[in-house]
DNA sequence: TTTTGGTTACACAGACCTGTGTACTTAGGC
DNA sequence: GCCTAAGTACACAGGTCTGTGTAACCAAAA
């Protein structure tokens, strides 16, 4: 039973699979015979593991939404890396914008459960960016959080139309203005000094 | 043969449910047949104005290509007004998305013809956003307006997975910013004083 | 050796899809 | 009244898809 030529589990053999033809070519375009063709197993096999295709897709999904590493760096520089992480995944020709909104412009909005895991994704990269942004002192982590989202989703769009990791640049840019701006030191240039945001005593 | 009770062309009615149907449900989801019976026609009657699906596809997404109308607004409101705007778009209920990157989503890398007119209207876009840049005498007025185009795509994809009107407006906050920063007077505070943009005489 | 659990090969039901073929109807232009 | 153009009704070919049913197989455990 122990598949010697296989470390993984079967699971994670057709999970792996999938995840490279669902992401490449998306959900809609590749059947489960794809799949199974492609891990080298019957369809039985496969449907003995996932009840459904939904199922499929669903652990799909969550194996995708991979959480942050902590990490020691500087927060300001932690935020700032993202960018750079980015330009390199674009750079790639294997990348094909966000599993999570493809999904949802693919499975249109009556999928309620990729719908779900789809928010909480958005949503813990947000907070996570909220997180480091309070780190530093930042006063308004919250609004800046989600401008700083809307630059990696924009950055990500743009690039899946164009395939022009210079996107990955542009929001970088961006974001370092945003943040200069709350008052971060981001190199370079020096920081907006305050004027409103470092409140003198009132 | 001029038909009594619908003053519109059979190309333009077809077009015109094809477009309700795809953009709120997806492309793929939906069928010809689908359309046909929506339209109130026979399916002879529809592959009779259009070739094939694909045909029908491109034609929806031509349509969709509508190009700013001139305004005499002075150029820093035309680019906020954009915002609001995207914002009044994001609160109806049948907003789902950038059609373009949904399609591009949905079809995959494999559809030219589709990436073709996607990349053909972010183009567009992020043009008419430089142009207004520079009459107000931006200097970097590309870079800026590949970072405002990023705002907008992304305030999209947020909004398309959270339903989240006020991604637009955390989307015009962040413009402001830029804006400023690049010595655009939008109102509100007074625009960044100088320090590194204004360049003293070194 | 026998049992057992996972796997394979393969057929197939039932649904849906795109696109075509065909004969019939309808209504205006001449 | 007749012709033509457009539309209708409807069947169907040929493909794909999800999901199931079935009998055989194979290797390890008992």
């Amino acid at each position: 039973m122990a598949p010697p030529t296989h470390p993984q589990t079967m699971k994670e053999r057709i999970l792996e699979t999938a995840d490279k033809l669902f992401y490449l070519q998306g959900i809609r375009a590749i059947g489960v015979d794809t799949i199974a063709a492609e891990v080298g197993i019957s369809k039985r096999t496969l449907y003995n593991h996932f009840p459904s295709k939904d199922a499929l897709i669903a652990a799909y999904l969550e194996r995708r939404f991979v959480h942050a590493r902590p990490s020691d760096k500087p927060p300001a520089e932690q935020i700032l890396a993202t960018f750079d992480s980015l330009e390199r995944r674009f750079a790639a020709k294997d990348f094909r914008g966000c599993p999570f909104v493809n999904a949802v412009a693919e499975l249109g909005p009556a999928d309620r459960a990729v719908k779900k895991i789809a928010i909480a994704f958005k949503e813990s990269r947000r907070v996570w960016f909220r997180d480091r942004l309070s780190e530093l002192g930042v006063a308004e982590a919250e609004a800046l959080a989600t401008q700083l989202v809307l630059l990696v989703d924009g950055s990500i769009a743009q690039d899946l139309v164009r395939d022009d990791p210079a996107m990955a640049r542009a929001a970088k840019e961006a974001a370092k203005v945003l943040l200069r701006n709350a008052g971060v030191d981001v190199g370079g240039a020096a920081a907006v000094p305050a004027k409103q945001d470092k409140r003198p005593p009132h």
